[in-house]
DNA sequence: CTGTTAGCGCGTTCAG
DNA sequence: CTGAACGCGCTAACAG
C-alpha cells in the first residue's frame, strides 16, 4: 500500500489512474470527463469531477500533447521585446492566443545573427508548437520556407510569402515615408539626411535604400550618417555634427531616435522645424511626448499581433474557411510639428 | 510496406524509429547519439547522424520531455508587456533561458484581475514547465504557495517569500521614494500631490500608502489624484487641473505619466520645477529624452529579469549550489531638472 | 558496445 | 454507458 510511491523521493504528479481508482471507474471514464465527452452519467461523472478536484488533479499538456500530436503551443519569432512597437505585437499575439483557442505562447527571440536565427528555427520544431507567427527581419524566404517542411503552419510578419499553410502579413512602410520625403524633396529642397542605424534589419534597411535610391532617380544627393542603435549614441553624435551644420532634414528610424536628433538641435541652439526638420519612420509614444512633437508613421502593432495569431488559429482549426492568406497593413502619416 | 502510413494523411515527422532503420540500428542507440551518451562507436555514430540529418530528424520535445519529466520549458508569468521596464525583464528572462540550459520561455499574461491570474496559474501547472518565474502584483502569496504544490520551482518577483524550492527577488522602491519626498517635505513644503492610477498593482499601491501614512505621522497633507492609466488622459486631467492649481510637488507612479504632468504644467504657463515639481517612480526613457528631464528612480530590469532566470535555472540543476535564496534590488534615484 | 523492454501520462478504438 | 488494450515518440535500465 506504500510501495509504489518509490523511485523519486520526489514523485509528484498526480496521474489520471489515481484520480480513476479514487473514482472508482477506469482512466477512459476519466479521460471522457476531462475532455467533455458524452457518453457518462451524470452520478460517474460527478463521482470523477470530486476525485478530480480532491486529488488536485491537473492532466499533463506533455502527455496529452503526445497523445494527440497537438501541444497547445504556439510559436513567436521576434528579435527580441526591447522596442516597444515589437512589445506591443506581442501583447496583442499573447492576447489572442490565449482567447482562440487557449494557446499557450513560447517565445523564440533571436539575436541578431544568422546562426542564432537558425538555432531557433532548429528549436522552433523541435518544441512541437502547433503553429508559428514569425517576425524577423534576419530570416531569408528559403529558412522560413525550410520551417514547412516540418508541417508547421506559418504566418510570416514582414515578409511577402504566401503558401500552402502560410500565411502573411505585410508591413507597409516604404511608400508612404518615401511619398513624405519626394512631397519635401519637391519643394525644391536638397537637404535630406537618413539615418543609418546599423543592424536595424531588413525592413529599416529598405526603406533606406528606396530613398537613396530615389535621390539617384531624381538627381537629390541623399546623405546618410551611421549610428549604432543607441538613443545616447545618437545624441552625442548628432550634438557634434550641429557643430558644424545648421539644418537638414532628418529621417530617423525609429521616433526615440528622432527624439535624439531634436535634443541636439535645440540645445545646439537651432529651431525646429525652421532649421532642422525631423521625420521618424516608426512611430510610437515619444512621437507625441516630446516637444516639439515629432511627425511620423505610426502602426498599431498590438493589432497585427491580434491578426497574425487570429490567421494562424484559423489555420490550425478551421483551413477551409480561410479567405484571406495575405493582409497589408499600411502606416499612416501623423504630421506634427518637426516637419514644416 | 505502404499500410502503415494510413490514418492522416498528413503523416509527417520523422520518428527515432525510422532513423534507427534508416542506420541499420536499434533505437537505444540512436537515443544514444542524440544525447551524447558515451559508448557509441563511432563508426555507428557517424552512421546515425548521417541518417539524421539526410531524413532531417529533430526529436520531439514533447516526447522526449514525457520520458524523463523535463519539459524543458520555463514558464513566465507577467502582466503584460506593455511597460517597458516590463518588457526589459522579459527580455533578460528570455535571453538567460538560453543561454543557461537551453529552456524555451512560455508566456503567461494576467490580465488585472483575479480570476484571469488564477486560470494562468491553472495553465501555468498543465504546461508542464520545469520551473517558472512570477512577477504578478494581483497573486497573493498564498496563490503563489499553491503553485508549490505542485512542486514548481519558482521565483518570485516583488513579493517577499522564501521556502524549498522558492527564491524571490525584491524590488525597492518604496524607501528611496519615500527618502525623497521625505526630504521635499522637510523644507517645510506642504504641496505634495501623488497620482493614484488605477489598476497598478501592489507595488505602486503600496508605494501610494507608505506616503500617504507618513502624512499621516508628520501632519502633512497628501493629496492624491484619480486617473486611468493612460497618458492621454493624464495629461488631460491635469491640463484642467492646472487652470485652478498653479504649483505642487506632483508624484507619479511612471516617468511617461510624469511626462504629461509635464507637458500639461508647460503648456499652462508654468514653470517646472519653479512652480510645479515632477517626481516620477518608474523612470525608464522618457525620463531623459523630454524636457526638462524628469527626476526618477531607475532600477535595471533586464538585470532583474537575468538574475530572475539564473536563480531558477539553480534551483533547476543545481539546487544544493545555492547560496542566496533572497535577492534584494534597490532603485537608484536619478535627480534631473524636474525638482529642485 | 548494442538491442530489448518497460514505462512516461493520456486519448482512443473496440468490445462488452 | 464503461473498461481493456494499444499507441504517441522517446529514455532508461537490463541483458547480451
Amino acid at each position: 500500500m506504500e510501495d509504489n510511491k518509490s523511485k523519486r523521493m520526489y514523485k509528484d504528479r498526480v496521474t489520471i489512474y489515481e484520480v480513476a481508482k479514487v473514482a472508482g471507474v477506469s482512466l477512459a471514464t476519466v479521460s471522457r470527463v476531462i475532455n467533455g465527452h458524452t457518453n457518462v452519467t451524470e452520478k460517474t461523472k460527478k463521482a470523477v469531477e470530486d476525485a478530480i478536484s480532491r486529488l488536485g488533479y491537473k492532466p499533463s499538456a506533455l502527455a496529452q500533447g503526445l497523445a494527440n500530436s497537438r501541444s497547445t503551443h504556439l510559436g513567436i519569432m521576434i528579435p527580441s521585446t526591447g522596442y516597444s512597437y515589437v512589445s506591443n505585437m506581442l501583447d496583442g499575439m499573447i492576447d489572442m492566443a490565449k482567447i482562440y483557442g487557449g494557446y499557450i505562447t513560447s517565445i523564440f527571440v533571436t539575436r541578431r545573427n544568422k546562426e542564432d536565427a537558425a538555432q531557433m528555427i532548429e528549436s522552433l520544431i523541435k518544441s512541437h508548437v502547433d503553429g508559428a507567427v514569425i517576425y524577423d527581419d534576419l530570416l531569408g524566404t528559403d529558412e522560413i520556407r525550410s520551417i514547412q517542411n516540418y508541417h508547421i503552419p506559418l504566418i510570416v510578419i514582414g515578409h511577402d510569402m504566401e503558401g500552402d499553410a502560410l500565411g502573411s502579413i505585410n508591413l507597409e512602410f516604404k511608400e508612404p515615408i518615401l511619398d513624405v520625403v519626394k512631397e519635401h524633396l519637391m519643394t525644391g529642397a536638397d537637404d535630406v539626411t537618413v539615418l543609418d542605424i546599423v543592424n536595424q534589419g531588413k525592413m529599416v534597411d529598405d526603406i533606406r535604400d528606396s530613398i537613396l535610391e530615389y535621390g539617384q532617380v531624381s538627381g537629390k544627393h541623399i546623405q546618410t550618417l551611421q549610428f549604432n542603435d543607441s538613443y545616447g549614441i545618437v545624441y552625442a553624435g548628432m550634438k557634434e555634427y550641429f557643430r558644424t551644420h545648421k539644418s537638414g532634414y532628418f529621417v530617423a528610424p525609429r521616433d526615440s531616435l528622432g527624439a535624439a536628433i531634436l535634443n541636439a538641435a535645440l540645445e545646439s541652439g537651432l529651431r525646429v522645424p525652421e532649421d532642422v526638420q525631423i521625420l521618424a519612420e516608426i512611430g510610437g509614444k515619444y512621437s507625441y511626448i516630446v516637444r516639439p512633437q515629432i511627425s511620423s508613421f505610426s502602426m498599431d502593432m498590438f493589432k497585427v499581433g491580434s491578426i497574425a495569431v487570429r490567421m494562424l488559429t484559423k489555420l490550425l482549426n478551421e483551413p477551409d474557411k480561410i479567405k484571406q492568406k495575405t493582409f497589408k497593413m499600411r502606416a499612416t502619416f501623423n504630421k506634427r510639428e518637426t516637419t514644416k
